[in-house]
DNA sequence: CTATTTAGTATGGAATCGAAATCATCTGCT
DNA sequence: AGCAGATGATTTCGATTCCATACTAAATAG
């Protein structure tokens, strides 16, 4: 009974939070868009893991990212070791309109939120997420902090830290290791993923 | 740093618990549309308050009620006291339906949470919608329970419980009484709501 | 070297949405 | 009572979004 709420909660937050119409010239979908590629990681940051990650098609993810491409907020690069891959890259313009995020109303409600309640608030909302991204047979995004593939001896070495990710058996830097990738699996439940690795 | 992160997971889930398109042959707007006329109680269940609560414009939230009513899931009747104003009720293939709704996944998901946390999970999404519901000037919807305008003398009368609103001065059944309302006032902070009462 | 898979992109049609216009009805004011 | 303005609902139009499908180029498997 409580769990209906709940979830009706979830859903009405998020459509009223996304913003009507366009906020600061852009659209709800552009919005997302923009979230993503300042949240993605190198491997992560293409046509096919936007779609994968926003749950649309390619066909659509194309679409919002050449308008995106148009307006300015991003740039593409070819990938080198693919020729047919494409890495797409915010702008200064874009990372400047990113005060701007609809969604910013939200962030500040959350902050208003006591620290403790923070917390737990989002590890509960992640294993919501982990819960139905299984159920609707969609991939889960994380971070290297709970990746299987990830590899970190804490200790030093070469006299500073080294991470490395295992999946694509590359090195990482400080900085990727909060970001979100399509290749993340939490081990436990092994994400019935297909394909080859993003890179 | 965390808040950001909570704003993003709550806009991500609800997108992923929509579904995709079309589900059972309804769309998303239309099953948050049976979810809504399901959920609201006789003086909020319009047009104009469907809009309200949906956070759209009464021509869109007009075409989606006339698609449902099409199907057979909604049934007008216009209202007795006010000539203009139209009361949608669910159909009993609208009832049977919404066991398909997509959000059941999401429903599942929250069920699966100890139950301690549940309690606090809810509580600190309703802050967070009362939050930002008037950070965007919407109307906020709750049920009686945290009402200023619900007027229920626990004790008896008349042998029986009595529950009465004291903004439209109108009975209210039992069941009434856990329904969304448009007219909800939290009290504390007065949502500046303007316009006449709903009935 | 050929067949299959994958990344990315176009295209057409259906659906959604917001803005604006329209009509009926209600409310406030004199 | 009568009038002006506000409100509820609907329709229409144009712009946008989205999915399904088809397509090209590049990588991979056998």
């Amino acid at each position: 009974m409580d769990s209906r709420v709940i979830a009706e909660l979830i859903l009405h937050l998020g459509r009223i939070a996304s913003g009507d119409g366009s906020v600061g010239g852009l659209t709800p979908v552009q919005w997302a868009g923009l979230r993503y590629f300042a949240r993605a990681n190198r491997f992560s940051r293409t046509p096919s893991a936007f779609a994968a990650f926003h749950g649309t098609t390619r066909g659509t993810a194309s679409q919002t990212i050449k308008g995106l491409v148009a307006d300015g907020y991003l740039k593409q690069t070819r990938s080198e070791t693919d020729g047919r891959s494409v890495r797409l890259d915010l702008t200064r313009k874009a990372r400047a309109v990113l005060t701007d995020d609809p969604v910013e109303a939200l962030v500040r409600a959350a902050d208003a939120l006591p620290p403790g309640v923070r917390g737990r608030f989002s590890v509960a909302l992640q294993r919501l997420l982990g819960s139905v991204a299984l159920q609707a047979g969609k991939p889960l995004f994380g971070t290297c902090e709970t990746c299987v593939h990830f590899q970190g001896d804490g200790c030093c070495r070469d006299g500073a830290n080294r991470y490395e990710c295992g999946f694509v058996n590359e090195a990482l830097t400080a900085d990727e290791l909060v970001q979100l990738c399509i290749n993340f699996n939490a081990g436990k439940t092994a994400p019935p993923r297909s394909g080859a690795a993003w890179r």
